[in-house]
DNA sequence: CTTATATCATAGTAAAATACTATGGTTACT
DNA sequence: AGTAACCATAGTATTTTACTATGATATAAG
């Protein structure tokens, strides 16, 4: 059971790339393919979701590319994972219901959202940590 | 974004109403299936998951059916889960990965499970205040 | 003004997963 | 023997996933 799908981890990588970009320049999609090892075609439409969702700022033609729409520390994880696969629901309908799993339910779905409300500023100060326990 | 399949709300039904019946009894599929609205031939199937994963027990032939395998406060919505939709899991290899992204997506999927692990029979005693302040 | 370099938009597609339905077999109580 | 239940497997329509492909459009540099 995965829990997400590669477009979600791929949304990630590329935003966070993206964030560690020196000096907030533009990134090329070609570079951040090379860095991801995402395939440059298929990277070209996520980045292209985000955009649209008004995560990502592009510059077309020569010397484009693309940059955060807003500082590192105002975007989420769940965010970037809802302009990529729509917005956080359980399934649809009340599926073999009852008010108790209904509650159960909206509450898993509450910590779902708050597990991921994480900025991408946060990420580095986060888990850098981890580096020097090994 | 359904973060969850059918699947595992109709098989978290299926437990919660079979870990109501009165006495431990067996229930029937066919009764199971009435009172969650699950298609009879697909709870069949859900119910075999269950069972093969030993979280049910059931009898064969004329007054037969499924009751728990244990006791409801042994058994966790992360074991019903995994039991149906297969152990959880990001998604396959690196993919578009860093080290810090690892880590992060290593401490989601254990935060993940501790959201799951509620014990079937906490349900009822977790959720049930809600109804009085409505 | 042309050319090279980017993003942008859309269509197609193979493979897998989902949510079932259908059919017949096996077991066990009466 | 008959009937009521679970058991096992196969089939299937629909949707999602993870891409590839093609060409249009915008912009900077020469």
């Amino acid at each position: 059971m995965a829990f997400l799908s590669s477009k979600a981890v791929y949304g990630l990588a590329a935003m966070y790339t993206i964030s560690q970009a020196t000096n907030a320049r533009t990134m090329r999609v070609k570079e951040i393919a090379a860095m991801t090892h995402i395939s440059h075609g298929y990277l070209e439409q996520l980045l292209s979701s985000l955009r649209k969702s008004n995560l990502l700022i592009s510059t077309r033609g020569a010397q484009g590319g693309y940059k955060l729409a807003r500082n590192a520390n105002q975007i989420s994880v769940l965010e970037i994972l809802e302009a990529l696969e729509g917005p956080f629901y359980k399934i649809d309908g009340n599926l073999g219901s009852s008010a108790i799993l209904d509650y159960f339910w909206s509450d898993i779905e509450d910590k779902m959202c708050t597990l991921f409300d994480t900025k991408l500023s946060e990420l580095y100060r986060a888990y850098q940590p981890y580096f020097y326990e090994i």
